[in-house]
RNA sequence: GGGCGCGUAGCUCAAUGGAAGAGCAGUGGCCUUUUAAGCCAUUGGUUGAGAGUUCGAGCCUCUCCGCGCUCACCA
């Protein structure tokens, strides 16, 4: 570890103190209370006790995150896990060699122990008068903190870690400097644990597929592959959990989730991360209009009991969860953004010629479903920022969705939609074995010569289904976004602990 | 992958092609109720890496690395 000049400054304090016979990484802590602990008991005893002095001593620990020193007083702030207090060490209480010590040794960043009573100082602010102290961990690089700045006697406040590159390099310092990173990953957490509450509630089951599949599918994307070298044997890594799942239901499983990774080879956004986590659920006897209604109060429920509101600012603007939300039918969506009626263009060649007419454009060769799909990312997408359902979608895009009834061209799908991202999809799966087939080998047939586009068949997937599957509703949500937009952030880099960032190359 | 922008002290940022700076942090002093503590002094730089143009490059040119925005991609 190659130590700069501030770093070698603490290494020299490190051996100061051993030379001192003090433990700088002692094994055992005596704190007894938490931070939080410590304010409440405080708290409480000055209801029931006006005046009189607190007596009842606390041993708190935490991190350095302020030292304001003088003469013979010192005043700090320590940070834990559950809130942050003032300490302050004084002459008196301590003798002159122990406030020596800390002076000498304790810098920012560095955790302390601290021991002592509760009062208020001068300014009113509730602080433990401490009476003995020691390092728990000696910090030898210094937190990539900076103070504002007075320029004009005007204030500047910077950002105590602004830059992404070392925040999300170093998630760990950026989640010890700034308070609202951690916040953002309890509300994840959060969120997890409503999802749960409400899928267990509604008696589904959490259940746990392959991550490691010898054959992918259940998306349009580009895998991650790898490979089994005992086995000789290549596996890709899930792009979605569906058709495992859907192999639950023939099993008996009525009522099936899962939360968990996907990985996915493409692009990287501020919405796109390499890997990401979903919410996966299929529900047998249901259908994608009982799916539609189950999902609005979800996610309502979610923002409820999370942030104990439905209505969540994003982007500047309040997005109203309650339910119901609103229902935009894909075709009429359309003509109403750009005037082209879908179902007047039966094919690909016709549908591009009225969208070129618009001025709208398109990657040649695309199929009418592909085409349909920009239409919905260019002109309806950006423009749902109310949440918003868009049902009904065109069968080439959606090989696993059971047709409308008397319309083979439509099958039930919906997407959901708010602050401008998709948030989930959903579907009436399909759960006819010959007609699955025959769209696995349509949509073959579509992308013979884009390999990006082409996937495999799954002949044990067939299989299953040829068993027999119950009729059910599926859903899938991406739950990154959804706590970007429960967190009001705008990049997925910021509710993902650890996002993928490009390799550092060495030297 | 394409386009645009950015990269200067530990952090946040300055610096017409002409002597690399400030605030905070750090270090040494003074200071027993501060909280963005204050006052005095002071250390700290391969300007992302490499090459080129120039009497002279943080600044101009090229290559590379990384980050951001954007486009493409993303049933």
């Amino acid at each position: 570890m190659e130590l700069n000049e501030l770093e070698k400054i603490r290494a020299e304090k490190i051996n100061a103190m051993r030379s001192q016979g003090i433990e700088p990484y002692p094994t055992r802590s005596e704190v007894d209370h938490s931070i939080r602990q410590a304010l409440d008991a405080f708290a409480q005893f000055e209801a029931d006790h006006q005046d009189e002095p607190f007596s009842e001593t606390f041993i708190l620990g935490g991190r350095i995150r302020s030292i304001r020193s003088m003469g013979k007083l010192a005043f700090a702030h320590i940070e834990d896990g559950s809130g942050r207090i003032q300490i302050m060490l004084r002459l008196n209480e301590l003798g002159e060699e122990a406030l020596a010590q800390f002076k000498d040794y304790f810098d920012l960043g560095d955790f302390i122990q601290a021991g002592g009573t509760l009062m208020r100082s001068r300014t009113g602010e509730v602080t433990l008068l401490v009476s003995s102290f020691k390092m728990l961990a000696k910090a030898v690089s210094p937190l990539p903190a900076a103070k504002d700045e007075e320029v004009d006697g005007q204030i500047i406040r910077h950002a105590t870690l602004s830059d992404p590159e070392t925040r999300f390099r170093q998630r760990y310092a950026d989640l010890a400097i700034n308070e609202e990173v951690r916040e953002i990953f309890r509300v994840r957490s959060a969120v997890v644990r409503a999802l749960q509450r409400f899928m267990d509630s509604h008696g589904f089951i959490e259940v746990e597929t392959p991550i490691l599949q010898p054959i992918y599918g259940g998306a349009a994307a580009q895998p991650f592959t790898t490979h089994h070298n005992q086995l000789h044997q290549d596996l890709y890594l899930r792009i979605s959990f569906e058709l495992y799942l859907k192999r639950l239901l023939v099993g008996g499983l009525d009522r099936v989730y899962e939360i968990g990774r996907d990985f996915r080879n493409e692009g990287v956004s501020f919405k796109h991360n390499p890997e990401f986590t979903q919410l996966e659920f299929y529900w047998a006897y249901a259908d994608y209009l009982k799916v539609m209604e189950f999902t609005e109060q979800m996610v309502s429920t979610v923002a409820r009991e999370v942030l104990n509101t439905q209505k969540v600012q994003f982007k500047g603007q309040e997005l109203d969860l309650t339910p119901p939300w609103k229902r935009v039918e894909l075709r009429q969506g359309i003509l109403d953004a750009c005037g082209i009626d879908i179902d007047q263009y039966p094919d690909a060649p016709s549908l591009l010629k009225a969208m070129n007419a618009k001025g709208l454009t398109a990657k040649p060769d695309s199929t009418r479903g592909k085409l349909i799909d920009a239409l919905i990312g260019d002109l309806l997408e950006p423009n749902f920022i109310q949440p918003t359902f868009l049902y009904n979608y065109p069968r080439d895009i959606s090989p696993l969705a059971k047709n409308v009834p008397n319309n083979p061209a439509v099958v039930e799908r919906f997407e959901g939609f708010m602050g401008g991202m998709e948030l989930c999809n959903s579907f009436t799966e399909l759960n006819d074995p010959l007609e699955q087939e025959k769209r696995f080998i349509e949509m073959g047939r579509a992308y013979e010569n884009d390999d990006e586009e082409r996937h495999p068949m799954d002949e044990d997937y067939l299989q299953a289904m040829s068993y027999g599957m119950p009729p059910n509703g599926g859903f899938g949500m991406g739950i990154d976004r959804l706590v970007m937009l429960l967190t009001n952030t705008t990049s997925i880099r910021e509710v993902i602990l650890f996002p993928h960032l490009r390799e550092r190359e060495e030297e």
